[in-house]
RNA sequence: GCCGGGGUGGGGUAAUGGACAUCCUUGGGGACUGUGGAUCCCUUGACCCGGGUUCGAUUCCCGGUCCCGGCCCCA
């Protein structure tokens, strides 16, 4: 760029996406079919400011998560942050209104930021799709948040490529104690780590926890392969030195998993490995995973029992699950489906030279009417021109002087090479 | 924050320590009067940025930046 020309280049910022229109049109078209399908469940949308205080994730994550957010201080010296996630936010919409009659279904489509180093599926800016159920705490409507999760997928053509994994925080907590183990959130995070990091690596984290070898390998057992949830009441019988006192628990979630079988075909297992990073985590934990195993985690979710309380002093059950739409958009393209699959029928109206604009206009306004896409083409070009730029359409329209002076319109179909000549009434009557 | 590999017109590419930087596509103009979704001709347009080595750097070296990927972390 020569500086004669007095331009300056303004890069892209680093870990954020332009989106031009072939990309946005299969992009909505994939967002549309997730909202719908939210909206099918009878979930409400609903939006929220992209800038909040930081203390309302200060709240629940500890100082750490600080340094892995856009924050600034705003000039009204506000520490303010972008939204790394939309849960805080909603739960904050909800308790701001008392006593919401619940049950409370709500859905959103934010973007969301991170700072962090981009790598594949992940980047400084991305659009994440929530959902959430407020005022029950049950197996049904934990299987409710997972099957809409799985009907997400499912509608998306993802059927058969992804499990869902499933764990309990509760249950964890119970079985850590029951094993000695009391610093429950240094072992999460070596849980979280155990497919990462070797079995001596392992071992050596969990005994600086105070835990003995025998429930290490105990530990290790249970995590070495995921379980099917008719097993798993014998494999914790063995683990636990008392069993008894979690029996209801394993009970729900072994319903839990039986009721998401109604809404989706996809495999359903045991997992205990799935920790989730999220410390306000109370009850059920899942996520979706792709089976190939060569990507992470394609949605994940659970129940936060105690956010409302944290926030407002409410008691409001809850659960809920995002999905980002990097990963989306990694899994369909491996699949072919990356593809615009909601396109309304679109025509290119084609004006000749010296053509008064008001009829080709008027059918232009009568197409959208219809719900269909119509575009003007005003440039004056010759015909096969005109013709070259409707190449992305369903059909062309021709009008010229012809067509103006016989009140008639040339329809040609752009796929089939079709054309013909159609009254203006009888084309109207096709639309 | 760390590590590796990259960066040539709008998109895709070729070559090069030295002269007009290749080709395709796209854009613009023209040939040809409404169907040639063309063809032909002309044309606009690029070596990521800064510094160093050199007579001379797009090319070699250093730093930065962005892209791709891996780590850390994971919302």
């Amino acid at each position: 760029m020569a500086d004669s020309d007095n331009k300056i280049k303004i890069e892209k910022i680093k870990g954020f996406r332009d989106h031009y229109p072939e990309d946005m049109e299969i992009r909505h078209s994939i967002f549309t079919r997730i909202t719908e399908t939210a909206e099918d469940f009878g979930y409400k949308r609903i939006d929220f400011p992209s800038l909040e205080y930081l203390d309302l994730y200060k709240l629940k994550s500890g100082s750490e998560l600080v340094n892995q957010t856009f924050s600034f201080v705003d000039k009204g010296g506000r520490e303010v942050t972008m939204i790394p996630e939309a849960t805080p936010s909603t739960v904050r919409l909800l308790t701001a209104r008392k006593g919401m009659p619940k049950p409370v279904r709500w859905y959103s489509f934010p973007k969301v930021w991170r700072y962090e180093e981009p790598q594949e599926g992940r980047f400084r800016e991305h659009y994440q799709f929530n959902a959430d159920l407020f005022g029950i705490d049950s197996a049904k409507v934990d299987a409710e948040i997972i099957g809409l999760a799985t009907s997400i997928l499912d509608s998306l053509g993802l059927s058969g490529i992804y499990e869902i994994n499933i764990n309990d925080r509760y249950l964890m907590e119970y079985i850590l104690k029951d094993l000695n183990i009391n610093d429950i959130n240094n072992a999460f995070s070596i849980i979280d780590k155990y497919r990462k990091i070797s079995r001596d690596s392992f071992v050596e984290m969990f005994r600086k926890l105070d835990a003995n070898d025998e429930n290490i390998n105990k530990i290790i057992d249970f995590l070495s392969e995921k379980l099917d949830m008719n097993s798993l009441p014998k494999k914790l019988k063995k683990l636990l030195n008392n069993y008894k006192n979690i029996e209801d628990r394993i009970k729900r979630i072994q319903e839990t998993s039986e009721y998401v079988s109604y809404y989706t075909q996809s495999t359903i297992n045991f997992d205990f490995s799935v920790v989730r990073g999220l410390s306000y985590y109370t009850g059920i934990v899942f996520e979706a995973f792709d089976i190939t195993g060569k990507l992470r985690a394609i949605l994940g979710g659970g129940r936060y029992n105690n956010l409302a309380t944290l926030l407002s002093g409410e008691d409001i059950p809850a659960i809920g699950f995002a999905l980002g739409d990097a990963v989306i958009e990694l899994l369909l393209k491996r699949q072919n489906l990356w593809e615009r699959n909601m396109r309304k029928v679109s025509y290119y109206v084609c004006v000749l030279n010296d053509v008064n604009p008001e009829y080709p206009i008027t059918i232009a306004q009568k197409i959208r009417k219809t719900n269909k896409i119509a575009s003007l083409d005003f440039t004056g070009r010759k015909l096969p021109a005109q013709l070259k730029s409707a190449t992305d359409f369903d059909y062309s329209i021709i009008i010229g002087n012809d067509e103006i002076k016989n009140n008639s319109v040339t329809l040609k179909n752009m796929k089939t090479v079709e054309q013909k000549v159609l009254s203006f009434d009888d084309f109207i009557k096709s639309l």
